[in-house]
DNA sequence: GCAGAATTGTTCTAGACCCAAACATATTAT
DNA sequence: ATAATATGTTTGGGTCTAGAACAATTCTGC
């Protein structure tokens, strides 16, 4: 009879819980910090240092990060040597918009590998996207499988995704409705893949990486051509909800008789506060976010600046509520929010401070968003990366399956 | 010279972070259900049975449980033991209202053993209410000191509190700026005081024993003589914010050029849903919220029906909002609102399935409270049981300083 | 330059803790 | 009554972390 565990299965066995949970510590701090040294480490976990040394010992063993030589300057003391996430773990970032797909590889620590755009002549359905998406990345195969380990996909998508099983319940602006997006693009790749909304995907970018660093509390609010998403994080965390459809404040209610909105109710801020009205109105018929923050800073028009105000006023209503309800350290203005909070920032401020109540108002900041066109390769790479900082040992337990045929 | 650690002092070290975890997981679970078998704790922890057994018998000898022979019915195999809290570990709960302040003696399992209402002539002062609540607790004193662990006090306040440091921002009702109360409390009894907003902690209490029990994400909703509250349970947290401000929906926007409020807004939930003005409607010039409910269930007046629709209207707004942002299972509604919602509870539910966007609406069912008045006694005990249940223990370390002479 | 202080890596040991296995116990099913 | 099932109890082993002692490296003061 063979024994219940052989000396060669014992090599996979799982570590406790305590050591997995150590390590998730440490690979997260090298992930969202980008450097450190084995001293901050020390300081940042409470871990003894002894325990430090092994714990990156293991870690450097399974090639997840890797240490340089101390810069050895300033400090009193024996140096201490940096601790680097290794650029070779990364996953893959996929956002489907209405004019493009754009698939990315973003490794450990956030740093955008590359960027692939690929424009679509017409809004593209959810097998579209998914085929385009596969097929750019079996064209990186070779490549991945050779310099990469690959934690999985993460999927940015512009409406409501429900977060556990990856199926986009309603994309407006995309056309889609009830897509297992998740399900498709992992059979498709042979790759783990989960999907998100985008906005919430650019909160925690931002969060992580970008404007809101370092703060636990923060509210994220991006203006783009399809609407304004939003996305809200609490005590560190990604407020979620029930099914992952948590954070839409475009669909805040700023305006009594307002017009109907394709959510099913009037008066919603996304119908009050859009980016095509102020395009129209400053004679771009067509254009992004960049044509109108120039055409904004330029124009003189009274009509214009009276819808600019329009707007502003809107925004506020918004920004308002949410400050009352969750009391953040900071915003982040993203796309034409942006640009718009740009046009007037101490208005808005004032406002917020007077019609805010006392308390969550007085330590508010508003910033405008850090990671421009990346943003949404960080986001949607983490939710990638998320599972594998959860246990950052197992990593090789999650191989790709086959691709299904075709 | 002494060895760095002697025999006596070692009977106090501190367990490791591992055990600590482990014992925090039991004793929340007892508390938060009542009774549980240790079969079932075994499997809700996940942890080996021998392990579970020799942590309740830690936690039997600290005298924070106790066990009961198992009922023996049913079930095949050898009957397990049920697992009690033990009613000697106890939280002292301080509401103070506009008419009274109420004293309460909460046991670990949330059991309500005394509950002392004074009620006061006028308004009290914040140091009026803590001298009313030192006092009463000094009655209890002996008692206390006999029959009892104090695990500390926790103070539910109608106002903006800042959660870190006890400090009441703002009580409007009251007429509070800028009180310590948590400390006054603190140095008058010389126990351990935290202090909160009241809606916060009866959506903690309703989330952990009441309508909401089970659900991980809820909204808390409270209307009162003075206004409306609420509280926002997200992923089984309570939303906190920067500095535990967070969850004020009652100052919602919900109609443009409204009332102004006492916030410095206009349009606020809370100025144009009153249980004042249903009151002087209903022509009771003096009254709460009982009485209110007699009387809107038998009045047949238009002006009465006019002015619930409108004010159902406005909530519904509200509701809308928030379900857009937060995607929560289930919406509690306690006070007035809870009334109101009782009168026409399928048109709430109709409007919010269509006004609320897809995904989130679908899923959220909305309750009327059911913990009636013992609620703020367990949602403030909870502010004093949190830190206990972190570390159980270390209950005696937290030993009770004398207090201020005076 | 050189001695001393300061900080951190490294090695080794011991203690805490959880799990698994074997055994014991109590109840239901046949 | 006997078997099956579920659970408490005891014991031994392996993992993991902290702590102490030592080594390494840099800065400071003279």
């Amino acid at each position: 009879m063979m024994p219940p565990r052989t000396l060669a299965s014992a090599a996979a066995r799982e570590p406790d819980p305590s050591r997995r949970n150590n390590l998730s510590l440490l690979t997260s701090l090298v992930h969202h910090h980008g450097v450190l040294s084995r001293a901050q480490l020390t300081r940042h976990t409470g871990l003894n240092r002894s325990t430090v040394g092994t714990l990156i010992g293991q870690l450097v063993t399974l090639g997840l990060v890797y240490e340089t030589a101390p810069a050895g300057e300033g400090q009193v003391g024996r140096p201490s040597p940096n601790v680097h996430p290794s650029p070779s773990v990364a996953a893959l970032a996929v956002n489907p918009e209405v004019d493009a797909v754009t698939i990315g590889l973003v490794s450990l620590g956030g740093k955008v590998q590359k960027k692939i755009r690929f424009d679509t002549e017409r809004i593209p359905s959810a097998r579209e996207a998914v085929n385009i998406a596969s097929a750019v990345i079996a064209g990186m195969r070779s490549e991945l499988d050779t310099s990469y380990r690959i934690t999985g996909i993460g999927m940015a998508v512009p409406g409501l995704v429900n977060r556990d099983d990856g199926v986009v319940r309603h994309a407006p602006h995309l056309g889609w409705r009830n897509e297992p997006v998740a399900r498709m693009l992992s059979e498709a790749t042979g790759y783990p893949c989960q999907a998100a909304n985008d906005a919430s995907l650019g909160a925690e970018a931002e969060l992580i990486f970008g404007a809101g660093a370092g703060q636990g509390n923060l509210i994220y609010l991006n203006g783009g051509a399809s609407g304004i998403g939003g996305g809200i994080i609490s005590d560190g965390q990604l407020l979620r909800g029930a099914s992952g459809y948590a954070g839409e404040i475009g669909h805040t209610f700023v305006r009594s008789g307002g017009k109907s909105c394709h959510c099913g109710a009037t008066g919603c801020l996304e119908t009050e506060v859009s980016q095509s009205r102020l395009l129209e109105l400053a004679g771009l018929s067509r254009g992004d976010t960049a044509d109108l923050e120039k055409a904004l800073a330029t124009s003189s028009s009274a009509e214009v600046n009276d819808e600019v105000a329009r707007q502003l006023m809107f925004l506020d209503i918004a920004l308002r509520n949410a400050v009352n309800i969750f009391n953040p350290e900071a915003i982040v203005l993203d796309g034409f929010l942006g640009t718009l909070y740009a046009l007037a920032p101490e208005s808005v401020d004032g406002v917020l401070l007077s019609q805010a109540m006392d308390g969550p108002a007085g330590q508010v900041k508003i910033y405008r968003a850090a990671l421009g066109s990346d943003l949404m390769m960080i986001g949607a790479a983490e939710l990638a990366f998320t599972p594998f900082l959860a246990d950052p040992a197992g990593l090789g337990t999650t191989t790709r399956t086959a691709p299904a045929a075709g």
